[in-house]
DNA sequence: CGCGCTATTGATGCGTCTCAAAATGAGTGG
DNA sequence: CCACTCATTTTGAGACGCATCAATAGCGCG
């Protein structure tokens, strides 16, 4: 039950965890395999037989079309469980990539039963996060569905910075971004073209500054206000949980 | 427990309930509201207290923008469970607006508390749903990312197909489209002249066939391929559940 | 019968894509 | 420490899909 676990992290900075939902959480993370860069250990049609518990390193997720055109669909940080939108489906739906090099944990599905049996506490927070990531699904369908390029770049890279505070909070406004154009072209639904005029564009007006990998944020409120953000990590609303089981800390 | 409760139709599709989960699910269905035609009863910003079940009756929820851009992020059909998404939040996130008259069965958030402490499985399967519809959302983020207007509209039509036919399998390829095309555009990211546009050509080519608010799905196959659809509907892999608590049926 | 909303059609404009070439940068081996 | 390679980024020219604007036609409803 150690500290050092970023699943626990990144729940208990929305809810109180008991001693024993610490324990059942730690069970998910017993196992770790390490991925380098570029590999891809979760494929389209997989059977779904296992989540992981992302420990170290970036992510991430995409859905192609047969012709290639390909859709990413969400990044994955440390203390993100990878896999839980494909639980109710035989197979995986789509693909997902290491960025840099990653430590991940796997878990059997199966073990959720005994999550859900034991602990009402603990799946709430579950179907709490599920539902979070709806909305976070529905932001992002509002920005590719209506904002022009610029507009979406600035949600983008506000989304990141809001994810990376919920376990960061030294973060100020400058972080690494180990995506290539062509990457962040395929998650906002651009060229990679497209993508390097809009940051060259949106650097000269002094929204942004890049350097090397590492992207500072520097007119935070104007872009936020450009693309109406919302973070929606920083807290949630769990007032209709069940009681918490007696159990002391 | 009568048996006229969408929502108990609607879930037992995936899973064997209970009788105490009959009994658990009926009670949410316990109220009802009319509104008609065009009434918004569910408004960006309004407290999170109630989620819905619609009992009779199309609804969609949209996000917009501050400058009047929106963005249809779901269309509700009876069965439904209106605002799961929203339950982390303070403020609900979205508005939504009733298309045609409709009869929805309100029930407060709190209710959740005992679903998750009294029965795991409906726990779970409420978190499945939660899991299905992500991909639901991912479905439709490859379509504004990536598609054409053509295809999208394919996606937009083969989807609502797919859902109709879980609560109507006597429902072969016709069905009735009570939106205007704006709203269509709304959805699709599109404008309501393209979507006019689109349409004409679909059925020039004889995709499909309309007559008044009623469309025909002509050739689904050749629809499907164009967007590469899968039924995310049909069913749902239930095999982590929990083991089903001991209550004859 | 006429009013208001919705759908259609056509002309024009703009944002992003496509294609292609050059520039930059990171990693590798000599 | 430099030369080379390969991936990535930048830049520019031209094309295309969808938006915009505007006018007309159709339709449900009082």
């Amino acid at each position: 039950m150690s500290d050092d676990s970023c699943l626990v992290a990144k729940l208990s900075h929305y809810s109180h965890l008991s001693r024993s939902d610490r324990a059942l959480l730690a069970r998910l993370e017993e196992n770790e395999e390490e991925h380098e860069r570029g590999s891809e250990f979760l494929r389209h049609g997989d059977p779904v037989d296992h989540l992981y518990v992302v420990k170290a390193g970036w992510l991430y997720s995409y859905h192609d079309l047969p012709d290639g055109r390909r859709q990413i669909t969400r990044i994955h940080h440390p203390g993100d469980v990878i896999g839980q939108a494909d639980l109710p489906f035989r197979n995986v739906t789509g693909t997902t990539r290491a960025c840099i090099d990653v430590c991940i944990c796997p878990f059997p599905k199966t073990a959720l039963d005994e999550v859900f049996a034991t602990s009402p506490r603990l799946a709430a927070l579950f179907y709490a996060l599920s539902a979070r990531d709806q909305v976070i699904y529905l932001d992002m369908l509002r920005a590719m569905g209506r904002m022009n390029a610029r507009e979406r770049m600035a949600h983008f890279l506000l989304d990141l910075l809001a994810r990376l505070r919920v376990t960061n909070s030294m973060l100020t406004d400058t972080f690494r971004l180990p995506l290539t154009q062509s990457e962040i072209g395929d998650a906002l639904g651009l060229t990679s073209v497209y993508v390097s005029k809009t940051l060259t564009a949106m650097e000269q007006i002094g929204d942004i500054k890049r350097v090397g990998v590492m992207i500072r944020i520097v007119e935070e409120a104007r872009l936020a206000e450009a693309c109406d953000f919302e973070d929606r990590y920083r807290e949630m609303n769990t007032s209709w949980f069940p009681a918490e089981t007696v159990d002391a800390v």
